[in-house]
DNA sequence: ACATTAAGTGATT
DNA sequence: AATCACTTAATGT
């Protein structure tokens, strides 16, 4: 684990804060389509990405979901911050979208941390404003983009994330995330196909314009 | 060969 | 864009 913890924060971080997440640091690993964290759950770790990549939901009332944004490697979950300082519930799910690796940082860590190390609190507040432009975004789309365009954006997002043109799902399991039917997205695909924008085979997706 | 799961289609709201 | 009812195709046992 240490030398990846190094790889993707060592630039980060100076070496003593390095050396204490070496310390309190749990390093984990979840399959893809594993749960990390689920609603309700109480936060008592920071996880930091180390490899692969996450999915954060929403859920509604009649339980069904809707996809918020991804996380990659270098990202943080930033509802821990809300929910940390006190003692919060989760507010969203996580999923893993690929086969993950990522760091543990028990909470109390985290806010000595904000007043012992300029570069932690940097990076904190870094990783809270563009996961809150991310949020903004994701609201844009669902509020001004037709399904066709999220469809697009959602299957560009996930071969991106994934670092493969090729998008491994269902169109049941994209209608879940869009929270739309899976009817819908069966149509809108071969739409899209039509238009030489993908290219669709059994449980894949080749993603053409990226 | 059969059951299961994923995807395609037409009609209706 | 959603839902229903049904067909067809691919895959697992």
């Amino acid at each position: 684990m240490e030398e990846s913890l190094l790889q993707n924060y060592g630039y980060l971080f100076e070496d003593a804060l390095m050396a204490e997440m070496q310390e309190v640091g749990v390093v984990k690993r979840f399959d893809q389509g594993t749960i990390i964290m689920d609603i309700g759950e109480t936060i008592s770790h920071m996880p930091l990405l180390l490899s692969g990549a996450i999915k954060i939901l929403r859920e509604d009332e009649s339980g069904d979901e809707l996809l918020l944004y991804f996380l990659e490697r270098g990202d943080t979950c930033a509802m821990t911050f809300s929910c940390c300082v006190g003692t919060h519930k989760s507010e969203i799910r996580a999923i893993a979208e690929s086969n993950t690796e990522l760091v543990m940082i028990p909470v109390q860590n985290m806010e000595t941390w904000m007043s012992k190390y300029g570069t932690w609190r940097q990076f904190i507040l870094d990783s809270y404003h563009t996961r809150m432009t991310e949020l903004l975004e994701t609201v844009d789309t669902i509020a001004f983009l037709r399904m066709d365009e999220r469809l697009l954006k959602h299957l560009q997002d996930k071969a991106m994330v994934n670092h493969d043109e090729y998008v491994q799902t269902t169109h049941q399991d994209i209608a879940y995330d869009l929270n739309t039917s899976r009817v819908v997205i069966s149509r809108l695909l071969k739409k899209l196909e039509k238009e030489g924008k993908i290219e669709m085979h059994r449980n894949k997706i080749k993603v053409i314009d990226l």
